[in-house]
DNA sequence: TCTGGGGTCCTAGGACCC
DNA sequence: TCTGGGGTCCTAGGACCC
């Protein structure tokens, strides 16, 4: 058996840990910017504020239904996982972290528990570790524990707790839910399945394997299988390294000038070579682009993007700065509005043994040290305490986040002024 | 006025090899 | 008239996830 531990309405809960006067109240969390919504509480929902929804547009629902707004906080949001994480994790040696508030736990050896019983019991223990209220899915594929979370979630006569064992609870849990709702299965998928009057989880099984591989690939094939209870997809313990690292930003408002971009395409280009460093690896491949805003049909669009491939593959911020602004210059173009631009680094290998060339010039043991100390003192003191000269000198071009919370957990002067 | 960010995997097709 | 067989690697595009 597998059990999936998900955090209810994760962002907006963590807002509520630290503001008991948000309790009963509508909660929305928004995205960089302040943009989209991007978590709700069960009172926002219920008002009908919908998943993704730009906030300017539900401005008046916002007022009327009292909602408590907030940017985007994901240092504390980080945090609060981890502690949740560790909570999950004294409970099985099992575990897999699937997302920032989503892990599905292995119950191999637990073949003598009351499940029912145990899964009420990490519930309750989590909750009262970090205030994150969880809801508990078990089944014995990941897909089908998917599908009990869900079901959890969704009747409150279940208490966030839901276990699919015998077959009949089986095919009455997957009749009942719509196909779109499937993990695995997406908007493109489920539009194509309904043409063909698929309209539940349970009617996605009783087709021929061979028609969905056909399809759908050999994906759609393995969640077809975890419907019927067979386990095609398993447990990753280990976190391998990323093959692809981003930072990519909108900004707050659209700019023109080569020299804001390149202010801001040089700090996404340190923050992936910071990322790079953390995880242990080198990148060969930097790619930048930037694009105008899509929604403005009234102004002249360009989208652009430029990948440059290095002789030698490296983390230092001062190299991958350099390429990133090469890059930068030679998509850049004179008289548009430009409202996002972005940094994506790969072909990455560890830095444990890096090919070199016969004609390198930059002396890496010497950029070495020297991104080890400036990491050292960013980590200590804050991400901008030290920053390569490219970066500009203290711009606030980074985000619009007016309605930031405290960082409760993470930073001192925040701590001291959390409300009793 | 206003619309997020960061990832993964699979397949088909083209280029190449002997 | 007629033109082999069996592979690998890479990339772009499309699907998905939170």
């Amino acid at each position: 058996m597998y059990a999936l531990a998900d955090c209810n309405n994760f962002y907006a809960s963590c807002e509520r840990v630290f503001d008991q006067s948000l309790n009963g109240r509508p909660v929305i969390v928004l995205s960089n910017n302040d943009g989209c919504v991007i978590a709700r509480s069960n009172e926002a929902k219920a008002l009908g504020i919908k998943m993704g929804e730009p906030a300017f547009k539900i401005k008046e629902l916002i007022e009327k239904g009292n909602v408590a707004v907030f940017s985007s906080n994901y240092t504390l949001y980080g945090d609060m996982s981890q502690r949740v994480m560790n909570t999950l994790a004294s409970f099985t040696p099992d575990i897999e972290i699937y997302s920032i508030d989503e892990a599905f736990l292995g119950l191999h050896g637990f073949k003598h528990f009351d499940l029912h019983e145990y899964a009420r019991q990490i519930q309750k223990i989590t909750t009262r570790n970090t205030g994150i209220p969880i809801s508990l899915g078990l089944a014995p594929t990941k897909t089908l524990a998917k599908v009990a979370n869900h079901i959890a979630k969704k009747n409150p006569e279940h208490k966030g707790v839901y276990m699919i064992t015998t077959e009949e609870q089986r095919i009455a849990a997957l009749k009942n839910y719509d196909i779109e709702e499937v993990w695995g299965i997406g908007r493109q998928y489920s539009k194509m399945l309904l043409r063909f009057g698929v309209r539940t989880a349970y009617d996605f099984t009783r087709l021929s394997a061979s028609w969905v591989k056909r399809q759908m690939s050999v994906v759609g094939l393995r969640t077809q299988k975890e419907l019927l209870g067979i386990p095609c997809i398993e447990l990753e313990h280990t976190t391998s390294p990323k093959k692809a690292i981003a930072t990519t930003r909108s900004f707050g408002e659209m700019q023109t000038d080569l020299g804001y971009l390149s202010e801001a395409v040089a700090s996404f280009a340190a923050s992936c070579a910071h990322k790079l460093r953390k995880q242990q690896s080198v990148a060969q491949i930097v790619m930048v682009f930037a694009h105008t805003n899509y929604f403005r049909d009234d102004l002249p669009q360009y989208s652009a993007s430029k990948t440059i491939t290095l002789s030698v593959p490296t983390s230092s911020s001062i190299e991958l700065i350099h390429y990133a602004l090469l890059a930068l210059k030679s998509l850049y173009k004179q008289g548009f509005r430009y409202k996002k631009a972005g940094v994506i680094v790969s072909g990455i290998s560890t830095n444990q043994h890096v090919q070199t060339s016969l004609f390198d010039t930059v002396d890496r043991e010497k950029h070495k040290r020297l991104m080890a100390a400036m990491d050292k003192l960013n980590d200590r003191y804050g991400r901008y305490t030290i920053k390569i000269a490219a970066q500009g000198a203290g711009r606030k071009w980074e985000l619009r986040q007016e309605r930031i919370s405290p960082y409760y957990t993470t930073r001192w002067d925040d701590i001291i002024t959390v409300k009793v």
